[in-house]
DNA sequence: AAGTGCATCAACCGCACCTCT
DNA sequence: CAGAGGTGCGGTTGATGCACT
């Protein structure tokens, strides 16, 4: 017996959405918060499929979201992590604040991945500097030497912080910024900003519009979300005691462990421009919330879930030594 | 200026997983 | 335990814009 389809075919609307779609997709929002998606299209009017209007939302309203103009910093992560953990997107933009997965596939899919080839090819390109500070081109052995050093020492910092005698810091909610700096103990992080900035976000979205207006395509895209700026304070997630106190915090679990940084500092990174826009902070994305606590799962916390998460990697993998990782011939094939 | 090819990105599709009954 | 429904994820597509000729 088949299974149904998620949503009739018939009389549902497909391609991009409206701003007027927009705007009715986040009221709903606002008001009910996210999840049930298959309600959303009954209960709004929208003559959307329940996973568009999810994806609509995760990926281009939803609060907290930067988009376009990867950082080279960002650049080094997803490569880093796309060599750990492999296709894994959602993984990926857990790690990468304000990043959606999709917005980090598109990104390695039209960008990296070509760029990587080419240096694969013996082309330098300038991801050779991602493995070479000195930004000498490197032999592919060499910097895929390079990258299994680099994941070595993740996995060993990893493995340091979540040993007994090492306790992670869950810092109080505004207080994610005064965490160890070691270079093995993971920082925690609140999703504070993620829903915190929504109305900022929107705010910047609403101004797209307003220069645009919604004939043209690129008002489409974003604006929207005009009058429900401000009652994003009231979101149900809290943006207005705002000043990064996590929305999705109504659980009191504030400590999910933010793996970015420690990658910064374990590959040398310097750290990820959060001051560049005063709207960040380094904090889980909604995505990485998500994926560390849905909001559906009462019984989840931020604090359990990327803990098994690194757990099961580092079990999966502490059967590869150093030693195999240097003498693998040179390739990521961790998984 | 017009035509063509390429790049980008939003959105769709299908599958897998999870939860509930 | 099994089936159904809901959700999430990754791969792929298609529309649009841009660059080049």
């Amino acid at each position: 017996m088949g299974r149904p389809p998620c949503c009739d075919k018939e009389g549902v609307k497909k391609g991009p959405w409206t701003p007027e779609e927009d705007i009715i997709l986040v009221s709903y929002i606002q008001e009910h918060g996210p999840g049930n998606w298959r309600a959303v299209p009954t209960n709004t009017g929208l003559s959307r499929c329940s996973k568009s209007c999810r994806l609509r939302w995760t990926n281009y309203l939803r609060p907290g979201i930067k988009r376009g103009n990867f950082t080279e910093q960002e650049e080094k992560m997803i490569i880093h992590l796309q060599a750990l953990l492999g296709n894994r997107w959602a993984a990926i933009a857990s790690y990468l604040p304000q990043r959606t997965d999709n917005d980090i596939k598109n990104y390695w899919n039209t960008y990296l991945k070509k760029r990587l080839k080419k240096l694969e090819a013996g082309s330098e390109g300038s991801l050779g500097n991602v493995y070479n500070s000195a930004s000498k081109p490197i032999p592919r052995g060499q910097w895929e030497r390079r990258l299994q050093t680099d994941i070595h020492m993740a996995k060993k910092a990893l493995t340091e912080a979540l040993s007994p005698n090492k306790t992670l810091s869950l810092p109080e909610p505004n207080n994610n910024n005064n965490l160890s700096n070691d270079l093995g103990s993971i920082k925690p992080t609140t999703p504070s900003l993620s829903y915190a900035s929504s109305a900022d976000n929107i705010a910047r979205l609403l101004k797209g519009w307003m220069k645009n207006p919604p004939n043209n395509k690129a008002a489409s895209k974003s604006n929207s979300v005009v009058s429900t700026q401000n009652s994003f304070n009231n979101f149900g997630y809290d943006t207005a005691s705002s000043e990064g106190t996590p929305s999705f915090d109504a659980k009191g679990n504030t400590t999910s462990v933010e793996l970015s940084e420690t990658f910064e500092s374990l590959f040398g990174y310097e750290s990820l421009d959060y001051s560049s826009n005063s709207e960040f902070s380094p904090s889980l994305s909604p995505e990485a919330s998500t994926l560390f606590q849905d909001e559906s799962k009462p019984g989840s916390t931020i604090a359990e879930m990327p803990f098994s998460l690194l757990e099961k990697w580092l079990l999966d993998d502490t059967k590869i030594s150093c030693s195999d990782i240097t003498s693998s011939g040179g390739h990521a094939t961790l998984f």
